[in-house]
DNA sequence: GCGGACAAGATTGCGAACAATCTTCCGAAG
DNA sequence: CTTCGGAAGATTGTTCGCAATCTTGTCCGC
């Protein structure tokens, strides 16, 4: 992760791991003088966190009427995933050519990791998991700019973190992709490592049609 | 495009224009007072359309030492044509399956004009229907997530505007290759759509990383 | 002549106060 | 009872001012 370079940069990551870890709930109104209190900070540090975080889109600024948490629809989160499957595509066919042996045991390990998680039913265990996976290819494939989209893409889909995970059935089949996935990279051939990350993702896409209703708490 | 919702916007959009005329050149310092006396408006607007513009990736923000155009390597311009390659071969795909009779024919106009001014050796006038091709396939498309994100990387590409349609050669095979996604959209066939997109972007690359040297002025 | 301390100027970061705008609540008219 | 109007409160947008930090120029020792 990138160093923290000052108070209002400290706020900006505040602010987000907030929105990520649920805490701020989408369409949640953000009332600056009310965020300044709780981060101690000056109410000018808070706006410039939020202009920032309006410009990645995780929160949406109305003039004159404040800042709320993004509430993206299912439709938007359709589009999210679509997006996030072309980028990390591209990031695992470069992870296929760059990634160094190093790299790989690691992204073999965290699939074991995964699978013992699976086989012990531990699904919040195994999302982790899948987390470490995703950014472990994103940084073996040192695409800085691909990686910088992702990341944002991953902070609006806040609501839709676990719902995929929690479709009966689904676990199971998103190990063998991950798996295909590690594969493919591990024996250095982009085109396998990026067909296997497109499968994974549309696999992803179709559960998350599919589930269009029923909220996680 | 998005209207103006207020000074504030306005002022974000104006420097955004000025870098991307390359009136702001890379690695030009902007100083907040300046920019603001030159804008007519006070230093905070400016202040905010910065952290915009240093969120997107347009200028770098060192902290006590101010902003400047962020200038892009080579290296760093092929990562963003192999990004924008991946997601305009998304737009494409979706532009396929959506876009309008109405919408097909603007495509086919615009192309129609790309060939007059190609024959004309307008090469200015080819570079505007060539982005405004692109544009009008990522409307077709619907896709809002994806067309943010191709904003702000084609506004980090203003060094590399010209460069590829200066090569020689080179226009004549870019109108090939436009005239190929256009008639794979007109044909509602999203995998010839992506595959003619992906097509064309990877000649640009080609182009680009063969031309490491020779400035624009 | 050259390099390093030091001071002066320039610029950014931030807090406080004020103005502009929106929201809410209350009352009165229909 | 509903709806319109307006005032009070809440919240954001902007300006001002000052402290913190960086940059530049100068002077002194070597």
């Amino acid at each position: 992760m990138a160093s923290v370079r000052g108070p209002a940069d400290a706020a900006y990551e505040q602010l987000r791991s907030l929105i990520f870890r649920g805490e701020l709930q989408p369409n949640e109104r953000l009332v600056e003088v009310d965020l300044a209190a709780r981060l101690r900070v000056g109410r000018a540090v808070v706006r410039t966190a939020l202009v920032r975080l309006g410009q990645d889109g995780i929160v949406v600024l109305t003039p004159h009427r404040g800042a709320r948490v993004k509430l993206v629809s299912e439709a938007e989160a359709v589009e999210i995933v679509q997006t996030r499957a072309v980028l990390e595509a591209l990031t695992s066919r470069q992870a296929a050519v760059q990634a160094t042996t190093r790299e790989i045991d690691g992204l073999r390990r965290t699939l074991e990791r995964m699978s013992a998680r699976l086989a012990a039913g531990d699904l919040l265990g195994y999302s982790e998991g899948n987390a470490a996976l995703h950014a472990g290819i994103i940084a073996a494939s040192r695409h800085q700019t691909a990686a910088r989209l992702i990341s944002g893409l991953r902070a609006q889909m806040v609501r839709f973190q676990f719902r995929t995970i929690l479709v009966p059935g689904r676990p199971p089949e998103s190990y063998q992709e991950h798996s295909a996935i590690v594969e493919a990279i591990a024996a250095h051939d982009p085109d396998a490592a990026e067909a296997a990350m497109r499968h994974h993702l549309r696999g992803v896409e179709r559960t998350l049609s599919r589930t269009n209703r029923a909220e996680v708490p």
